[in-house]
DNA sequence: CAGAATCCCCTACGATACTG
DNA sequence: CAGTATCGTAGGGGATTCTG
């Protein structure tokens, strides 16, 4: 009967470790906080409702498929809430949830700290960059 | 003369909007923080001084080629420093600059927001997926 | 041990067009 | 106005191989 080798072993334990990282709660939001247009539709959001044409005009760099399917998202993790009124043309507001508020401390502080820290950042780049 | 049509206006937008959205500091880090390994390899560092292969062991989801290329970002962006002792065989030892240390409280963070809500996200996904 | 280089796949996103 | 549907492509990441 065949060992495994190092190789092989490594690999298992890769695959292990990755499945635990997937129900890391940490990597769960962070990898929605970290969606290019997530944190931006959360801000245009942090000031009150907004229609679907409203938002598209405030973050105006996504494209209208990228909006919708951040909003669908955003929807299911019961981040937003949407509110469909029937009529003609028909109108459906966005707005945060109290869970979603929530997130709003978390964006700034992430904010505050790349304003003070960013050139730092940039210096550093610069140096390595250099060599 | 022919006149910009909607659509040609709107693209102007979009790539003024994300050009300037390229040069803001919060998308920067958050870019950095978001990535699957830079936060692992920062946790792992928090405790002290790693040498490459200490790294691996830890996050051991994470291929050579991922970390080695996650180390050479972080020392670019001044968050992690590199101590080579020259030797045979050779010994790399990696560690948390003050910078890369100012970071961890926002991961902390994170984390902390996430366990706590973790739950009413999962319920609201369940919620929405069963519509 | 630390790492550079290569190949290759897969999906995330953008562009475009159509519907209620 | 508020979406869905389809297609094409560039880049991120994995597997593998090779060096000092």
């Amino acid at each position: 009967m065949p060992t495994m080798s190092a190789a092989d072993r490594r690999e298992v334990l890769r695959r292990e470790y990755n499945a635990n990282l997937a129900e890391c709660p940490g990597h769960e939001i962070l990898a929605t906080l970290s969606d290019k247009w997530v944190t931006l539709v959360l801000s245009a959001l942090a000031d009150g409702p907004l229609r679907h044409s409203e938002i598209a005009r405030i973050v105006a760099g996504a494209t209208q498929k990228m909006l919708t399917q951040t909003l669908r998202k955003l929807e299911r993790d019961g981040l937003v809430q949407r509110a469909v009124t029937a009529s003609v043309p028909p109108r459906v507001d966005y707005e945060l949830t109290e869970l979603g508020f929530g997130l709003l401390p978390i964006q700034r502080a992430i904010k505050a700290w790349a304003e003070s820290h960013i050139a730092e950042v940039h210096a550093a780049r610069a140096r390595y960059d250099k060599e």
